[in-house]
DNA sequence: CTAATTT
């Protein structure tokens, strides 16, 4: 509807002067930090969608190509982009819920996929977008759209590759799905607390090997599920072990399931297995020289040796906690040993893994949501999906590589960047390097997506320090891509 | 012991 909806990503344009919303928020009450919301865990999820606060945050600029099952059909046809919520002819209860999360009007995924999900007969979906740019309500939409409610069978189900990620979903459909009388939203991920216990929901979200095995021992009843839904489908159907399951899972279902698959990536070596997956889908797909968020400020750090990561990493501990941070390790060892040494040495930061019990973990990720705890030192586990508004910077102490720990994984940077930088805001993501083999993973790296990582220089602190606390400042005032540029860059 | 993914 604004004109900041279609604000151009361009480098280097002036300040901007109009429409600027961050000047209502006085610069030292950080308005968005950590809403107090009640606490219970579907409430404090963010959401995928705008945020609220009465900010309007632009949506990153990027081309997305659609590609139609029905080959017939234009795609630039006007029906099938979505400039709003109302005339894609929701009940008046999922408008309702829409309205209640802050949403305005949809992202250019929601517009663009959105029809195309709604359409009847259902039609199969793959879905690229950028981290960060509401894939999750858009899915979500698609489903709460087709329960039918005086039916109390399982009708959709969604699976993710972890056990925070599929609460978080269930959290968003669950609150956008709050006006829907008799709604009934339920998690498939292990719970010793309801073994055996059948699952009476329309909506279920869960992890594969859970929700397989609750198929299989019919605790889930498969004959009314309509949809199917892989978020972070690349990595679900690519990985060994979950790429199984989730195959499994289909074949119990009914063979006319509206098949879904959402993900920032998709790799070459998935798409195949894909299409094949979510046969005769409507595709949107972008360039993998458009995935790199252009509000997520890119660093890396060159270390001299290996010894020294720990102090370097203590050097930034003052800026992690301004707002929330990401620290992200390869291995759960080495996640508990740094957290272990941290806490010895007086700072405060909480560590997550797939180590711990489930409900230790759960505890966990909820006191990060909330900013009970800032810094969260965490494996690959959290770097795809995890949506923490208030986080302002991503800290890569080891180089994401692939099962190998020598070949680079560029898309798990991406994921794990993209742990901030959401809905348009702007973020820092800081990786080390500490010897040439590093530093070449990482090279290839931003080689591979074609995008510029910045150096930062230590002898000069006070300005890398300048810089970083710039870019977190405005984050917090909820300050937009095209309102940084200028000074982001001037950083460098 | 890469990490993640049912019991």
């Amino acid at each position: 509807m604004s004109s900041a909806e279609k604000t151009p990503v361009a480098v280097e344009t002036p300040v901007e002067t109009p429409a600027d919303t961050s000047a209502e928020t006085p610069a030292e009450t950080p308005a968005q930090e950590t809403p107090a919301e009640d606490s219970l865990e579907n409430a404090q999820v963010d959401g995928s969608g705008p945020p609220g606060n009465g900010s309007v945050l632009a949506d990153t600029a990027f081309n997305v190509e659609v590609q139609l099952a029905d080959l017939q059909a234009d795609p630039n046809n006007p029906l099938f982009s979505a400039k709003s919520f109302e005339e894609l002819q929701l009940s008046e209860e999922l408008l309702k819920g829409i309205k209640h999360m802050n949403f305005r009007s949809p992202s250019k995924v929601q517009e663009k996929a959105l029809p195309l999900l709604l359409m009847n007969p259902p039609t199969n979906m793959i879905a690229q977008s950028q981290s960060g740019t509401g894939k999750t309500a858009a899915f979500s939409l698609n489903i709460l759209s087709r329960i039918d409610l005086s039916n109390p069978e399982p009708q959709a189900l969604a699976l993710a590759p972890s056990r925070e990620l599929a609460r978080q979903i269930l959290g968003v459909i669950t609150h956008m799905g709050q006006f829907m009388e008799g709604l009934k939203t339920m998690a498939a991920i292990p719970d010793s607390s309801r073994r055996g216990q059948q699952f009476n929901a329309h909506i279920l979200v869960g992890t594969p090997g859970t929700v397989q095995d609750m198929l299989r021992r019919r605790l889930i009843n498969p004959r009314s599920i309509k949809i199917l839904v892989l978020d972070e489908a690349d990595n679900m159907l690519d990985q060994q072990g979950m790429g199984e399951q989730c195959s499994r899972v289909k074949t119990l279902l009914n063979k006319d399931v509206q098949t879904v698959l959402f993900s920032a990536t998709f790799p070459p070596n998935v798409i195949a297995y894909a299409k094949r997956f979510a046969p005769a889908s409507n595709t949107l797909t972008l360039a993998h020289e458009e995935l790199t968020i252009e509000g997520i400020k890119q660093l890396y750090i060159d270390i001299d040796k290996d010894n020294d990561k720990y102090a370097t990493l203590l050097k930034f501990y003052g800026l992690m906690t301004q707002a929330s941070s990401i620290i992200f390790v390869r291995t759960r060892r080495t996640a508990e040993e740094l957290e272990k040494r941290m806490v010895a040495e007086g700072h405060k930061v909480a560590q997550l893994s797939g180590a711990l019990e489930g409900g230790e973990r759960d505890r966990i990720i909820d006191q990060f949501r909330s900013g009970e705890a800032k810094v969260l030192i965490t494996t690959n586990v959290l770097a795809r999906g995890i949506d923490v508004q208030s986080v302002t910077m991503v800290i890569n102490y080891d180089v994401p590589t692939m099962a190998d720990g020598i070949e680079p994984d560029p898309e798990t940077y991406l994921h794990r960047i993209g742990r901030t930088g959401r809905f348009g805001r702007v973020g820092v993501a800081l990786t080390f390097v500490h010897d040439k083999r590093s530093w070449e993973q990482l090279y290839k790296i931003a080689n591979y997506f074609k995008t510029q990582l910045y150096p930062i220089d230590t002898n000069d602190w006070d300005a890398v320090e300048d810089m970083i606390q710039k870019i977190i400042k405005s984050s917090r005032a909820g300050k937009t891509t095209a309102e940084m540029t200028t000074d982001i860059t001037s950083g460098s």
